[in-house]
DNA sequence: CCGTTGCATGGTATCGGTACCATCGCTACA
DNA sequence: TGTAGCGATGGTACCGATACCATGCAACGG
């Protein structure tokens, strides 16, 4: 495997199947178009060679390259995982291609991670995250692309976007709480800049509680979820010590401060209620039974998939937004 | 941005600078070969033109792709998340990126995925798997391109890993558990095909233990990782009611398990000893403190980063084999 | 019987960069 | 003073597919 075998091209095919190059193409893209006895000729020839058509050049030729970049702030929770599988199995069924970069909630790579993106010159792009720096904005206007937005409802959409109101949700659930006659709701989250989400969620604790008790964790790349959660929780109790309600702007969050409470005797919910965001694997029934809003992110995946199917298809670009909602999961511990 | 507009192209910066566009190439990716001079003149056309360069067209005509291609067996587990940011952090240092794909622990779309991946020829190949169907392991060694295992040390590596050994990180976890006195271990896994680590992992425990309890909970759509383990634990003790130590194969089992131990008020670790692995972020101290295995994911993506650019930079391709290790993290559960 | 239509197929130009080689002007040294 | 050597720059061919147009052929209707 170490020899740079040359790979085996169009020609090498139409040679050996003893056809034109352009029949190959046509044979692979659109069967359709030639007839059986030439695509069983072209087939075999492919196999024999073990012939992998170079998409590299077809994006070169046709203009459309067949890859949809995504730009996400982090990976590594879990339901943009899951957003990120719906989509590529949705991009899968039409044949296009996932590049994936990531900010790390680090807003000024954003730009310069775009332009990256946009060197591949993707047929659409995925973000999720919707605060974007005027230079980053500059370049999605300019690139005359699809762009779609996830897990938000911006009001001024680059181009579509996919997602659920975070401020309607918490507002929601801040609500629940109020109904079950909590007094003094905080909420904890974590200060990580251009968390748009994270702003939109406190803004809906905002819209219930009067007087509120936000405590907004720096972040620390020592932490793990959890230790902002216990931490978290650790100073909201100094600080406010009668609260009877956190509402976590995570679920992560809300299981480091459930932790917590375990660890200092706080009957959950009798004392302490506690709420989430996202429901996680580990919140179900299965897990601790977290109360928290479910958000399904494979379908926010698939739907965005869909979309771009459409929109790299036909001419007509579905240009809109598409509100998926949430659903208050109420669960032991709010 | 809806208009069509072409995009701004190499011939059009050097017009506008004045240069041949083969200086602006040289510019843009070798700018010590131009005079300070010209690269300022061509640094001013290519910001106010508002140039990207077109990497599709670079890769046809330099037969580099800058991209490597990543096939994971799922995003959802946030170990191999974090595997993917250190790969995607390792490689954008070196101008390369990253091409995902995933299986999800679907054997039989291997060989159909790597090929896609091909298709956009690129520099070099990651997996996550390293139990390849028989089509598969033909287009990775037919491919002669540098292909990279991560999170297992094969025995017969297509080319290089970057690891540790499941087996023996398994076998030790379990040997702890004797030595800490505990007599009827058994062993909980799911029963998905082709998870060679669940494999190597069993693999570990029936080193140790000489009347096995093993129980694989076959794979289900509807459930999420805590329910097999909820579930799991139920089963096993269902079957070996005296059963003092379960050694599961994820954290994510572990933490449906050590819910449902509590849901029955079986005291953990008193009556029931419980580990892990991977130490998920929940595990840790600020989560619900589970005795678990530790691997550096991160690094492992770092190091397949370095070694990555090391192969497709040099000509001397590093063809080994890095074993990361790992460790105990001995906690309240075992 | 011939012109028209439609399908299958092929030739050639082209996409936007980079490799390769050539050229030019200058300095350094015999 | 001639020229080897080097840095800077440009011209041209080419990477491997697809778009576009042309061609050949069979079936069909008038």
């Amino acid at each position: 495997m170490t020899e740079q075998r040359k790979w085996v091209t169009m020609g090498d095919v139409a040679r050996h199947a003893g056809v034109g190059k352009i029949t190959v193409s046509r044979a692979l893209r659109t069967p359709g178009k030639v007839s059986p006895d030439t695509l069983t000729r072209v087939m075999t020839a492919v196999r024999d060679l073990g012939y992998v058509r170079d998409e590299t050049a077809g994006a070169l030729s046709s203009q459309r390259s067949r890859i949809v970049g995504a730009l996400v702030s982090t990976l590594e929770q879990s339901v943009f995982a899951t957003t990120i599988r719906g989509l590529e199995e949705g991009l899968r069924d039409g044949g296009l291609q996932l590049l994936l970069a990531s900010t790390g909630y680090a807003p000024e790579t954003e730009a310069a991670l775009i332009a990256t993106l946009l060197g591949r010159r993707p047929d659409a792009l995925v973000l999720t995250s919707s605060l974007h720096t005027p230079e980053a904005r500059r370049l999605l206007d300019g690139a005359g692309l699809p762009v779609f937005e996830l897990w938000e409802l911006p009001d001024d959409p680059v181009f579509a976007a996919v997602g659920f109101s975070n401020r309607a949700a918490s507002r929601d659930m801040t609500r629940h709480l109020a109904d079950k006659g909590r007094q003094r709701i905080a909420f904890l989250r974590t200060d990580r800049p251009a968390d748009t989400r994270a702003e939109m969620r406190q803004q809906g604790y905002l819209d219930v509680v009067a007087e509120p008790r936000i405590l907004a964790v720096p972040p620390d790349p020592g932490l793990t979820g959890p230790d902002y959660g216990a931490h978290g929780l650790a100073q909201i109790l100094d600080r406010w010590p009668d609260t009877d309600a956190v509402v976590c702007v995570s679920d992560t969050l809300a299981l480091g401060a459930w932790c917590e409470a375990m660890r200092r005797g706080l009957p959950v919910p009798q004392r302490l209620a506690l709420t989430g965001f996202g429901d996680t694997d580990f919140a179900g029934e299965s897990g601790i039974g977290l109360t928290t809003v479910r958000v399904d992110g494979y379908t926010i995946g698939r739907t965005a998939a869909a979309m771009i199917l459409d929109a790299t298809a036909g001419e007509d670009i579905p240009r809109r937004t598409v509100d998926l909602g949430y659903t208050l999961m109420l669960r032991g511990t709010a």
